[in-house]
This record gives C-alpha cells, structure tokens and sequence, in this order.
DNA sequence: GGGATTCATCGAACCGGTTCGCCGGAAGTT
DNA sequence: AACTTCCGGCGAACCGGTTCGATGAATCCC
C-alpha cells in the first residue's frame, strides 16, 4: 500500500496525490477529496522511511542515557516520561540511546546513521566526549546538565552548586555542625559527572563558610548501599547530626541505616538534598528537599531543540534552575540528647 | 556522505561498495581493503532511512506504553531499562511510543507509517484494543502481561492470580484473619487493567477459600494515596491487622499512613504484595513481596519479539511467571496487643 | 585450443516518498 | 482573434541505500 497504489486508484498521478497530502501545491477541491476517500478507504499512511530520505528529516530525536546494569534512578524516568511526552506534542517519536560515551555502537547509530533529527543529552559530565563529538559534528543537540565550559552551549540544567550550598545553609542555621554529604557512585565521580561534582562543590565551599565539620562520601545507586554508608558515616564521625544526598536510588537505604543505629528523623538526625518531590514524598518522614523538577526540564530540553532543529542558526540558549528547598519533615534542629542515645530499640528489623 | 562517494573514492561501483560492507557477494581482499579505507577516512556510515527503505526493515522496536500525566512506576523504569538493554543486544534500536489504546496518534505513527518493525506492549489490557489492532494487521508484537484470551498469543506475563494468592495464603498462616487489597487506581481497574484484575480474584478467592474477612481498595499511584488509603482502610475496618499490595508507587504512603497510626510494620500490621525487588528493599522495614522479575521480562520480551521477528511465521510463545515470595521484615505473627494501642507516638512526622 | 566454470565487478531497477519544471486548457485582456 | 495569465496536473529526477542479471577476464578440463 504506496503512494502510485493511491494515485492509481484516485486515477491522479503520485504526485498529485503527495501535494494533496502535503498542501505544498494546491489541488482542486474535486480531486482532493477523490484521493482522500480513497486513502481513508484503503486506511493508508505514507511510509515513514521513505519520507525521511526523501526529504532529510526523521522526526525522532534520540534521547541519550547512560546503559542499565547499575540502576536507573526515579529522577531519570521522570527524564523520560516528560521528554516523550513533550516530543509528542511537537510530532517528533524519541529514540532511546543506551550510551555513556562517544565511542558507544549505540550513540554511531543513532548519530552516524541519522536516525534522529537531534539528541537530549542526560547525565552529562564535566568533559563529555558526547559533546564535544556532537559541536564538532554540528549536530543538533541540548544536555540535561552542563559541562564545564556551559557558555554558547544549549542546555537545561540545575544550580547542583546553589542547591547542596543551600542545603548546608539551611542544616547549619538549625544548629548542625557535623554534616555528611552522600554523593552518586564513585564511579560517575570519577568520570566526571557535573552533578557530582558541583554537588560536592557546593556543600565543601557552603560548609567551609559556615566553619562546619564535614565528609563527603560516594555511595551506589542502591538502598543496601545506602544503609551501608550510614554505617560508615555514624562509625567514621560518631557525632554526625545530618546530612545532604544527591542520590536518590539509596534514599531509602539511608534512611534504613538511621533507623538501626536508633536514631530518629529528625529528632536524632536531619536529611536533606536534591531531590525530585516525587520521591521525596514517599519516605518518612517525607525529604525536605530542593525539588527536581525533572518534568519541567525534560519539557524545557524538548522546547530548546525543537527549536534548535527549526532554525538551524538560532543563537545558543539555556535554563539554569535552582528550585527552593521544600519544607518537608526530615530536618530539625539539633537534638539536645546524645545521637547515640537511642529513643527506641536498633534493630528492630530482624533479618537485617 | 552517501555511498556514491565512497564508490567514487574507491574507484568502484555504488553496488561493490554495498557488498563489500553487507558481505552478500564475495569481494576481492584487495577492493575490500580499499573501500574499508575510504570509509574509514571520510568516517562514512549508510544511512539508516535508505536502508530501511531499501530492505524493509527499520531495525528498530517500538516499546508502546501509557502516557505520563499519571506517574509512572518504578517497575515501568525496570522495563524500559531491561528492554532497551537487551535490544541493543540484537542490534535493534527503541523507539518509545506513550500511548494507551489503540486510536492515538503515536500508535498510528508507529505502526501505519512502518517506523518500526515490531512492537512490545505494556500495561495491557483484558480487552485490549491495541492488541485486537496488532492481530488483525498481522503485525508482529509481544506484551507484557495477558489478554482475556492469552492463547495463541505472544506475551510474557505475570501470574498475578497466583502470586496475590500466595500473599493471602501467607497472611493466612500468620494467623491474619482481615487483611486488605490496595490495587492499582480505579481508573486502571475500570479500563480492565490484567493485573489489577488479576490480581484482585486471586486475592479474593485465597481470601474465601480461608475464610478470611477482606475487603479491596483502589488506590492512585503515589504516596499521599497509599497514605489515603490506609487511611480509609483503617476507618472501614479497624481490625484490619494485613494489607496486600500491587501498587508499588502507593508503597512509601501505605507504609506512612500505617506509622501515622501507630502501627508498628510487623508488629501490628503486615505489609505484602507483588513489587519489584528493588522497591522493595527500599522500604523500611523492607517489604516481604512476590519480586516482579521487571529486567527478566524485559529482556523475555525483547527474545520473543526478536524471533517473531526474524521467523515471520514461528508459532506463538509466551512467558508466564510465578516469582516466589521473598521473605523479608514487613510481614509477622498477628500479633497478641490490640492494633489500635500504639507503641509509639502517632503523629511524629510533624507537618503532615 | 575451445567450451564450461568461476570469480569479481558493473549497471540498472527498485524501495516509497518529495519536488521541480513543464504543459495544456480555461479564463482574462485588448 | 490573438496574446497573456493562471490553474491543475503530469512526468521525471532525486534521496541513499540493496539486489538481480549480465559481463568480461581468468581458470579449468578434456
């Protein structure tokens, strides 16, 4: 079922019947409706492959991230979700793309082959090969994040700087003086990742300001490694009082791990971080938090290379955001009993 | 950058070219290395519209699932996650498709214009239209979960008949003798979700074969409706001492709304149902739950796919899974106190 | 040494759309 | 009546690959 198969039948040519569909040429009102009873009768739609050869556009853009095998966070799926949903509004399908680098088989064919008209970026590093590949290519791109050199780039991204230092100011102004800062994995610390490294920024300099006892540390995208750091934060600086975390995946191992060594949130211990409200709000007692406004961001990517790919030569545009933290119920100020005093009996989980 | 150039360069023919990289004809060592050194330089890749046109084939697999709006779950995270994974394993790209029936535009999009080759279905229906659609075009696709009519069918599902019996029949052997059921949103429910279906006569009929007193709630997905509605479940029937569940975003918010009360998980109230593992151990005290094997099934589906792909005429084959129940904290012995006589101060999670 | 076989390569057609240039006839102008 | 203008539609070329049949040279066999 083909176009000369419509154009046979409506007794026109082929393209007679693509500038009917088209509205590129005008065509009489008679012959119009002719072909557009015959494509409703035979229930045709133009092949999408041929169309994108033909005129050089595939109306899908690729929404890059990195591979499974460790987790996905909750953040991400809002990424997702918010992208699909945006790119639908302007007709455009969104190609998933597995891949953490440049060098991935998965990110050649999506870009090598033009598979999409243009890529969203997300979890985005410092110095991101992706990036560099994709400016020297001239290819049609925005990040979700930023590298380090953000200027005439297109991105969407969070103040991760702002928002742990305001985590801290907010800590230090309820009377904490010994804070913990729970990072992404060490892995993605390593590579580079602008979250994680800005994140950490932010809170090391916050912290230096207000003359707080701090430790950062690096924890997987998991609960058990979540409870596991607690663990090392409670044995390493027994008189820790809060902390600040960027990674949601272990939220609720952290928590795990206040509850076994007894203490209670907030009375004993504050929490605090960056996180999407969503999720936030499934812990108790709930995460105040600066909220993730992942939908709004995934919106926001769509919208910036929507109209990156409309006009080819549009100046570079970006959106720096830095949510305020929401009030929640996981931060306090400072017990005045010893955080080692347990108000109720550790372990009350038996096969932990 | 079109193979004509390459040709070109190499001083060959546009076919030459186009066997040396598909390896259909047999091509001197000699041409071979020239070509691969011409592609090599000028970084040339074919384009992915022209071969799909070409060959028929797009290699690309849409993965069709409701639209946001409502949230997604964490086990349609695991899902994407474990699809896309595993069909970059057969070289097959994932374009994301949100819609719900049948009639939407994306569905068309995907489908009618052939911009992919297959289709896995999510979220599906006891009657549904997309999958009735896909039959009657003979057009290849798997789901995820199970019609009315599961014969003769590819899917891989779930036996959520089965594993929400299982939750009961444990309950039972506690000696939980009023237990609730928290589905997926009446919404859902209304529109003949399988799994909330399912899910809700196995419940009912393990709870009549033991005699047990129930009753069955809907409940939206996220937190402060899980709150809601234990909220609601504790009004109607106060002596409820269990909850099964199959609604994993509503977790944290039934978890809470039992704190609020006073109830101490396991103690005085048990908590089971059908979650992701991983949801699971985020939890504290950590859910004991029928683990959805979302990665397994992803991947289950992506293999069943691929062979109908690749045979176009293999008889149908399905998956169904019954995933025992993992032991962990959230389930106990009925216990001997009155539920209604907390052992801790409701009401501590101070701006709820 | 001539005919059959094998091998590497080429040219042309095709996939299913889009788009450009052109043409024939009706209408409008003087 | 002859000349322009306008309109609707047609045919051909093109996008960038794949694939089939044919061709010419080298090799083989008796």
């Amino acid at each position: 079922m083909n176009i000369g198969e419509i154009a046979k039948r409506a007794g026109v040519s082929r393209s007679t019947v693509s500038y009917a569909l088209s509205g590129k040429r005008p065509v009489s009102q008679e012959t119009r409706e002719k072909i557009q009873r015959v494509i409703k009768d035979l229930g045709y739609r133009p092949n999408a492959s041929a169309r994108a050869l033909a005129n050089g556009r595939t109306s899908t853009i690729g929404l890059v991230f990195p591979p499974a095998g460790n987790h996905y966070t909750g953040m991400q799926l809002d990424f997702i979700g918010s992208v699909v949903e945006a790119a639908a509004a302007y007709d455009y399908d969104v190609l998933l793309s597995p891949s953490g680098v440049d060098s991935d088989r998965s990110f050649q064919r999506l870009l090598g082959e033009r598979r999409v008209d243009g890529a969203i970026l997300m979890e985005i590093r410092l110095q991101d090969d992706r990036v560099e590949h994709l400016l020297a290519e001239n290819f049609p791109y925005v990040c979700i994040g930023r590298t380090a050199r953000p200027d005439g780039d297109w991105w969407v991204g969070l103040d991760h700087t702002a928002l742990t230092a305001a985590c801290v100011h907010h800590l230090a102004d309820l009377g904490h003086r010994s804070i913990a800062f729970v990072n992404r994995p060490e892995r993605l610390l390593r590579a580079g990742y602008e979250s994680a490294h800005r994140g950490l920024d932010g809170f090391t300099k916050a912290a230096a300001e207000r003359g707080l006892t701090v430790r950062a540390y690096t924890c997987e995208d998991d609960a058990p490694s979540g409870q596991a750091c607690v663990e090392r934060i409670l044995h390493d600086v027994p008189a820790s009082t809060a902390l600040v975390t960027l990674n949601e995946a272990a939220l609720g191992g952290l928590y795990r791990g206040l509850a076994h060594a007894g203490l209670h949130v907030p009375r004993d211990f504050s929490v605090t971080g960056v996180v999407a409200s969503r999720w936030a709000e499934t812990v108790t007692p709930q995460l105040t938090a600066a909220d993730v406004p992942a939908a709004q961001m995934g919106r926001m990517a769509v919208e910036l290379l929507v109209e990156r790919l409309d006009h080819h030569d549009a100046p570079p545009r970006h959106h720096l955001l830095a949510p305020p933290i929401s009030l929640r119920a996981s931060t306090g100020p400072v017990g005045t009993g010893s955080p080692t005093d347990p108000h109720r009996t550790p372990g009350f989980d038996s096969n932990a």
